[in-house]
DNA sequence: GTGAAAGCGCTAACAT
DNA sequence: ATGTTAGCGCTTTCAC
């Protein structure tokens, strides 16, 4: 195994220097550099990183902690982090939650603090006070992604803003009877986000003068299943049927449509359906939804973790940026599909 | 930052006897062992990973190296396989190489290398032999998952046993005009999967007697576009139409029976359709499918790795085992839901 | 700009 | 069964 020493010995410097010339922190002539580079080439040399962690205290890799994996939005956050780390250098520890109970607490109690990881992301995870008090007692920088944390930046779309604007969409179409599929509170993990997108939905039909009616909302888990059962509820009623449907997500205005062609409606010509997401199928099926960028978002949180873990030179006080940037909004947009359209002329 | 000798001091023993009372490895006794126990949790220890690795040269670590993952089947190996580490006590560094090329390079040339790792999973990764080697000659397991390897114990099932098993269930059936829509050798990544469904399925018709027919087949990306538009072809025949359609993935599968639904065909009435894969939308969409379970493959996975880098005691030569275990079997399962069925006596 | 040397916090002989 | 001690392979003052 080559270490430092071969290459000092074959660049003919000592490892003090061997060491400045590879990570780039102190002064090196570039004539110097240039040599010990070509000699870590020629003998294959990679520095250790535990030996490089334990002398520096810094480590080079991040943890991203996550509820699940197997769901779009989350795979696509770690794969968007994982990329922007890796172009970095880093390397991205992944700690999956899906076990719950005693999984989780091992995962703060003992994994993040071995010391293993310079900083966490936590992608919508609601943590308790302690967990957030037990990482930032680490001095470990701590971003969220997908929700808020009370005293950590939270990179984070405003939920209830993305079903207002497809509410909105639909209204200037013309609609006035538009349902909503979300969840109501019982559904409520993550940060309530079904909550916030369903009063967006509320919100627009309000700011339209429109009194939002109960009988228009039905509560769905957000999967296609669950869409296409809450869908058939709404459009199946033989009178005063919704002429739209705002979904809460793209999986569940997917299970919508395909209520829709169930019951001989059609889409957008009898029903128009909007979702939220983006999800990689709503494009097959025409979708008009509210994109958010997961991966971007993934990115953007390492951006933010980078400026305080390697500052750039002429920068104060960092550390104090990142707690005080509680909320840094992130994009969405309306993208227009085929699945809406103005209603059709009462002829009834 | 509370370290090994500050729970030595306080427990009145040595460092190397917390050292070892904490890690099991060495003699210990039971009272000592509480009191190091005791010590180490009143004082909230945990050790460093990295003087610990440095010291010791196992990392209790292990990096899995996906193509993708925001695909079912690879957020669900590195699923299984996280967490039958986490419960092991090791990290799981997650390598993405969606990024292509250059990216590729750099993993393996040294993030891999960084010893920052015990063992490496590859899914689904067709590596190079220098790959494999550069691998091997740091002496870390390595085991492939969805993908047979030359030299390395591959975690795989027999993909053309799925394809003629579902092609089998639909000959029993009564089929005799079954079509395949797969892909043809241009879309081979990943170890040539889609040929080897391609040829179970035509080896299962001429077991039968049946001469694979090359008008019943058509190729897709496997995405449920790709189905889609494969099975409009092959559906949209006015003759001869397939009583049946082999799809090489639950994705093209769901996108058949959508095409289907289009045609105005029922499914199973008109045509039967089966996929592989058992994706998490196999069973709103009833389909009949070919299940392989990649959790449990990502937790055997990590099983495999463990008898090598923690053999219990008793066992010889592990590490020949290991490379001597070329392929590993993994199980695979039909899954017979509603949309397929025996086909309508030909009142044609 | 470069070198010498003192650790970083543990583990593993070895000794007892 | 427990203590002593020499590293593990780097980084980083501090001199020069």
């Amino acid at each position: 195994m080559v270490g430092i020493d071969d290459v000092a010995k074959h660049a003919g410097v000592s490892t003090a220097t061997v060491s400045r010339a590879l990570s780039g922190r102190g002064y090196v002539s570039d004539a110097t550099r240039a040599k010990v580079s070509a000699s870590a080439e020629h003998l294959d040399y990679v520095v250790s990183s535990n030996a490089s962690s334990l002398a520096s205290g810094r480590t080079r890799n991040v943890g991203i902690v996550v509820p699940f994996l197997s769901e779009w939005y989350f795979s696509s956050v770690v794969e968007g982090a994982e990329t922007a780390l890796l172009r970095r250098g880093y390397d991205l520890t992944l700690y999956n939650l899906t076990g719950g109970g005693d999984d989780r607490r091992s995962v703060f109690e003992h994994f993040l603090l071995r010391r293993r990881v310079d900083a966490v992301i936590a992608v919508s995870l609601e943590l308790s006070d302690d967990e957030v008090s037990s990482l930032h007692s680490l001095g470990k920088p701590l971003v969220s992604v997908g929700g808020v944390l009370p005293g950590v930046p939270s990179l984070t779309v405003v939920d209830s803003a993305m079903t207002s604007l497809s509410t909105e969409h639909l209204l200037s179409l013309g609609h006035t009877r538009i349902a909503h599929i979300g969840a109501d509170s019982a559904f409520d993990r993550d940060f309530k986000v079904p909550t916030y997108r369903r009063k967006g939905y509320e919100q627009a039909l309000r700011d339209a003068g429109i009194t939002p009616d109960p009988a228009l909302f039905r509560a769905a888990d957000f999967t296609m299943k669950g869409g296409f059962r809450a869908a058939k509820q709404l459009l199946g009623q033989p009178r005063d049927r919704p002429t739209a449907i705002v979904a809460a997500s793209d999986e569940m205005a997917i299970g919508s449509i395909l209520a829709a062609r169930d019951l001989g409606l059609n889409v957008p010509g009898d029903v128009s359906v909007s979702g939220v997401d983006d999800h990689q199928l709503a494009d097959f099926f025409g979708l008009t939804t509210v994109a958010q960028f997961p991966k971007r978002q993934g990115e953007r949180a390492v951006e933010l973790l980078m400026e305080h873990l390697e500052p750039a030179p002429g920068s104060a006080q960092p550390a104090a940026d990142l707690s005080s940037a509680e909320r840094v909004p992130v994009p969405f947009e309306l993208v227009v599909r085929s699945s809406t359209a103005a209603p059709k002329p009462s002829t009834a």
